[in-house]
DNA sequence: ACGAATGCAACAGTTATTGTTACGTGTGAT
DNA sequence: ATCACACGTAACAATAACTGTTGCATTCGT
């Protein structure tokens, strides 16, 4: 796979489950529907359970599910879950000397946290559901 | 830097010449306030100036001036110039044998294309002399 | 007890990006 | 004409992030 493959699996996968909510899926059966490796589903979805939308269980029969109703799970949540932060950077490491520049490197920043926000306001109007059967 | 450092140096240094339009900029000045290398910069505004926001001349008083008004260029002219395509995935290269997992595959894919054009509409709302002024 | 599943650590391989050096090219000043 | 200056570009190393993979411990149902 290539960029933004997180995004892509965990979307791809929710909106599979979506599907079939009372069914359960092992991490080999969805790796093998994605064309990957079971542990790398594991790693992408533990971040889904660890912010409630999946569960998942161990032992014999084992295995993953959703753990609120589909309609209720926005590309939103599966964005902050995953804490992708595609537009704003991270820090800002250079602490101009003048400040003129500082005030702009603080605007910038600003903007693009703006820009983040509207980002995940649109990820908030579309379910998981919606994905599945547009 | 770190990631996202492109789109970062890009927005800075077109505030920054938002705030005086008629200075020539080096691309050694430019570095130095953002706290890179030449080169770099060079090549990122390379691609803004081949997307026609910038022009750029050689020789002795040469250097780096905005092609355009600084209320006509958006952040979307940005983003595109530099062809970040942040959420919308390059290509599927999966192909899977299911007809419904192919169904589904596209569905994702044009939901992330979507989201991406939504992205695109927001930046379009803000202009680089916004970024200034704000 | 055994098999099946997740949890997790460790590692190699790949890719993208950045920083850097070097050199060619064009342009204005002298 | 010569020189200094600045962009244009190629080449390379260093770094970072991510993926794929293996291995092993743990947990749970049969």
């Amino acid at each position: 796979m290539k960029r933004n493959s997180r995004l892509s699996l965990a979307l791809h996968t929710l909106s599979h489950m979506a599907g079939d909510p009372n069914r359960k899926r092992t991490s080999a059966d969805i790796a093998e529907h994605s064309g990957t490796n079971p542990v790398v589903v594991r790693r992408v979805l533990g971040r889904l359970r660890d912010a409630g939308l999946l569960t998942s269980e161990k032992g014999h029969a084992g295995g993953w599910s959703l753990a609120r109703e589909p309609d209720s799970i926005t590309l939103a949540d599966v964005y902050l879950a995953l804490d992708e932060s595609l537009i704003a950077s991270g820090s800002e490491d250079h602490a101009p000397k003048c400040s003129v520049e500082h005030a702009l490197h603080r605007r910038v920043s600003s903007i693009m946290k703006e820009i983040e926000q509207s980002l995940v306001d649109r990820l908030g109007e579309t379910t998981i559901s919606e994905v599945r059967g547009k």
